[in-house]
DNA sequence: AAAGATGCCGTAAACGTTTACGATGACACA
DNA sequence: TGTGTCATCGTAAACGTTTACGGCATCTTT
């Protein structure tokens, strides 16, 4: 059902069709109900290739993400919260929000180019940005509306929003001083996500400013983002000479192999070394001793993104007087067991 | 950049460009290189909306998943795991997978009528069938080529693949007979998901086999498919003039409330009552005492779900001669600590 | 009553492709 | 030389929309 067909059932043109369906205002109300119980009857819409090639545009948004390792073997349950936000702002404008998945076999820059080439969605969400990312570079030259979730030092004045990684590093070194604590480990992602460098650097400043001497030997990289990679980088930092008495984990699901391994070594967390993990996550909710890290409400998060993203796209940009966003996004601590005051 | 453009600067027609790009054979090789080199040079790609306009296909196929309370609130770590078989498969023929989310409070019929006729995509996959399904006879009516994700009553000769419920259900009342239970309760889910009647079904067979007299009131539904519902299924289970010595979940979700629900009245979960949950999930697989419960290769069923969709597509179909997919697909008994023989 | 404004609608071009069809030239063969 | 075949390429239509433009009534104003 084309609107040709449509408009042939109508016996009006198809012009006048496209301008009742469309909210014109040249129209005469009378036949705009006409057009609109007929498309109701015959149940025609627009052929979106269609109205996609004329206005250059097609009320689709995209949020890619890249299935690496930690995404494709764990899951996500990150971002489905943040798309549920994302999409109560864009179903007032009729857009649909697309989730573009990258294989993880595949260059992220390389398939980022040939979404935006095609021509398939009007904008575009990026997000495990790295510390420099071609992507970002990319998608200003072609002049691509786009939101970043994550920092990098790629770009400049495009939007974006990051997680407080700056503002928990501090609360979780803060919380282990207070707590006794003066021999702190940092585990650090696998990648060169650009968190770890922001998490590291406020880690970093909080022990100098408590006056305590960072030591390079507590920084340790996992091999993966991972369970495993928690795992193996834990038993690096028991293996020290001076082991530390507290850990820091930048990703919550290292927590689980963390705790493994202090199992396996005949310590357990929150006794023997005190353990804080990063975003509290329904998988590793269910520790014992509780893991004491830090929450984030993603709903409004995704709110905030697609807010946003439309705030730089002309057609909503007055709709949305945000101006540029470029938020750092606040998280709360929640409290657990695994982190108890060093016994002396 | 156009394919007008794009052939200006080769000084030859567009058709001829088309053509080269295409792979048709009545194109000489040695322009087929230039136009090759050219496109790359000016990062030509084509405009898949006139593309698509032209041929009536958009080389994307959609994965609809609902964003109910469920997913929403816990994430969902079941899809990422099907989108990478999935498109492992897709990778060969260029396919891009696009993951469209029903919002939680959109009709999910309506919101497939959309997509469809808006012609966004060229096949379908839809998840959480329900017992009798709009969408699917709407698919088949129109002739969409679809692979549903769970069985339904509604329609007829299409294909599907379905967790081996039966499977489960049997062999977990098997496992609990073996082990001297003989009061035998069931949560089912909320929702009028297809899985809940094949579960409970299969659980009231097994039961006679064994010549135990079901009993209705052992059988109870989950006020929602979340942790809540688990939590308060279990409570009016133990409120029963006579509790049952084992309880069997449709969720792995809920037995985390079970468990919560248990602990809550003075019992625990694998000594006073026996559990058995359904699919493992990274959410339920730190509870203590671990829970016995069945695995299923995602990655492997999400290529199946590949590639018996496109057996469907005309495009596709003799590249994969498996005719019409209708699997139940096998679930692994994972034993745990949750359901130990009882003691008499 | 003439002139201008307004409401409503039809016409046709344009968006970027693909592809059926025909044209051209080269070549082989009788 | 005339005829047929083949390789290669150009032409133009078509896909389904939207929208600028112009035209025709009808209404308002002087």
């Amino acid at each position: 059902m084309s609107i040709r067909e449509l408009a042939q059932h109508l016996n009006i043109s198809i012009g006048t069709v496209s301008r009742a369906l469309n909210g014109r205002s040249d129209v005469n109300p009378e036949t705009r109900k006409r057009v609109f119980e007929a498309a109701a009857k015959f149940g025609y819409v627009p052929n979106q290739s269609g109205r996609s090639l004329r206005q250059g545009t097609t009320n689709a948004i995209g949020f890619m993400i890249e299935m690496n390792s930690e995404t494709s073997l764990h899951g996500d349950t990150f971002f489905m919260s943040v798309f549920a936000g994302v999409q109560s702002v864009f179903k007032a404008h009729h857009l649909d929000l697309v989730v573009l998945l990258c294989p993880f076999d595949d260059d992220p820059y390389e398939h980022l180019r040939r979404v935006v080439s095609r021509r398939f969605v009007d904008g575009l969400f990026i997000s495990a940005t790295q510390r420099h990312d071609q992507r970002i570079d990319y998608l200003i030259e072609r002049e691509i509306p786009f939101m970043a979730l994550g920092r990098s030092l790629s770009g400049g004045s495009h939007p974006w929003i990051d997680l407080d990684f700056e503002g928990v590093a501090t609360a979780a070194v803060d919380r282990l001083v207070a707590r006794g604590h003066r021999r702190i480990g940092l585990v650090k992602p696998a990648s060169e996500l650009n968190l770890g460098y922001v998490f590291a650097e406020a880690y970093h400043a909080a022990l100098v400013r408590h006056g305590i001497r960072p030591d390079p030997d507590l920084v340790v990289r996992a091999d993966q983002t991972s369970e495993e990679g928690g795992y193996g980088a834990m038993g690096r930092l028991l293996a020290l000479d001076e082991r530390p008495s507290a850990v820091m984990l930048v990703n919550e699901i290292m927590a689980i192999g963390a705790y493994r391994r202090l199992h396996d070594a005949g310590l357990q967390a929150g006794r023997d070394v005190a353990v804080i993990g990063f975003r509290q996550s329904p998988q590793a909710r269910f520790l014992s001793p509780t893991l004491t890290c830090f929450d984030v409400s993603l709903f409004d998060l995704g709110c905030r993104l697609a807010t946003g993203l439309l705030a730089t796209m002309p057609a909503y940009r007055d709709l949305y007087p945000v101006g540029l966003v470029q938020d750092i996004w606040p998280m709360t601590l929640v409290p657990g067991e695994s982190d108890p005051p060093l016994l002396v």
